[in-house]
DNA sequence: ACTGATGTTTGACTTAAGTCAAGGCGCAAC
DNA sequence: GTTGCGCCTTGACTTAAGTCAAACATCAGT
């Protein structure tokens, strides 16, 4: 497949005439990241963004002491690296591949310079930035307002309601990364999985949740009941 | 004043030409809220935006048990309400007038028509959004990984390198809303300035605090020290 | 298939921070 | 001035969640 096509075939650039299209294709370069590599750091110079072509990516923070907080975890198709574009000259969090990942990547300048002359991309590209807005401000809400139960019920009814047919879940990352996005450690997860468990909301299995009880998990969600 | 020159004034609008300034001019509208009312409520549909000519507005949600978090404090030339205006079609958080507040407001759909004509504006809302972003990353990072002692300090220090002159940083929000501002409560943090008093790296009276000890602060908003 | 590295669970313990309740302070209105 | 109402502080208590340590399961790479 050729660039041009490539790029059209992304959710972000669609409605983009395959004029416009070629332009962003002259200024992707594709990046090959295998498992565990780092795209950049936090805190390193805001040189481009990616758009994931296949694989699996996470963003985060450190804290001194070592523990991890994700902020996202992104697949196929979706952006990352796109506030340092158009803000401040540094990432505000690292990015990290979970799997072996293709990318394309754009050099800042000369998307902005893309940009200013597609006025539909800008919009899109406001679109995107609008959506990772709203999607920290609901962190901040749960990370401040929420106990862990709740967090967890939240993150497993997003699941759900993503989820193809069945009322099974399936995880796609380990239960330590799941700890990192849901702000905890693992062994406070374990337990709390264990008492949903228990307490017949949901059943857990190595690599997949089977939800048994919705409503339960959503009054959870929303503070009006408490695991035992 | 009239509103071509209002609007030239607004940081946001900085570059843009006067015929660019007198096509916002002309959807803008000016509105008055009064101490404690609300310009909107998390949920309802995101109708425009706003900017702040005076006054102090907070961004916040509350939990169902009534507990608020603070997204931001804003002030004079300040937008808000930016987020829904490019995706969904509600206000993620709640905005309410803390004093007396004049705001233009500028509605979704024409300020939308008039950004896709003028690309300079699409680059100075993509940069207002990439700063939001970064400074709710960094909220996210010190609900998750500090403790409130770290992010008290971090605040102070805030306010300590945006003050004008002197070592004494005056408070402009009651230390209720600090409190929700810093994901905590008023009691816990009376009984944290307290402790930093007690240590000499503050001073505390009513409506200022005194910097005593700048480093120790900045340890503590590390991760590098603790209290005793 | 083996094997070392990662990921997961469990138990005992510690602790930061929240809750509840009472009292003091300070400003605004009468 | 004094009354009254938010704001702020303090103390005693509770609790969610983190730490540390040990054992076990699972996975990826040789």
């Amino acid at each position: 497949m050729d660039m041009t096509q490539t790029i059209a075939s992304i959710p972000l650039f669609a409605g983009l005439t395959p004029m416009q299209c070629a332009s962003l294709g002259a200024i992707a370069v594709c990046r090959t990241f295998s498992r565990g590599q780092s795209f950049f750091y936090e805190g390193d110079e805001g040189i481009g963004f990616y758009v994931i072509l296949s694989g699996k990516v996470k963003i985060f923070k450190l804290s001194s002491e070592g523990k991890e907080q994700i902020f996202h975890i992104l697949e196929e198709h979706e952006p990352f690296g796109e506030a340092a574009v158009f803000a401040g000259e540094h990432y505000p969090a690292s990015a990290q591949a979970l799997v072996e990942t293709r990318s394309l990547f754009f050099p800042r300048l000369k998307f902005v310079e893309v940009i200013s002359r597609e006025p539909s991309l800008a919009l899109s590209m406001l679109a995107l930035l609008s959506l990772r807005l709203r999607k920290l401000a609901s962190l901040v809400e749960d990370l401040s307002l929420k106990e862990v139960p709740g967090r967890l019920a939240a993150y497993l009814l997003y699941l759900y309601e993503h989820n193809d047919d069945s009322a099974t879940v399936k995880l796609d990352i380990s239960k330590n990364q799941m700890a990192g996005l849901l702000g905890t450690i693992p062994e406070t997860l374990s337990r709390i999985l264990k008492r949903m468990n228990d307490e017949k909301l949901i059943k857990v299995t190595t690599r997949s949740i089977l939800i048994l009880n919705e409503q339960g998990l959503a009054d959870l969600a929303r503070g009006a009941r408490r695991l035992a």
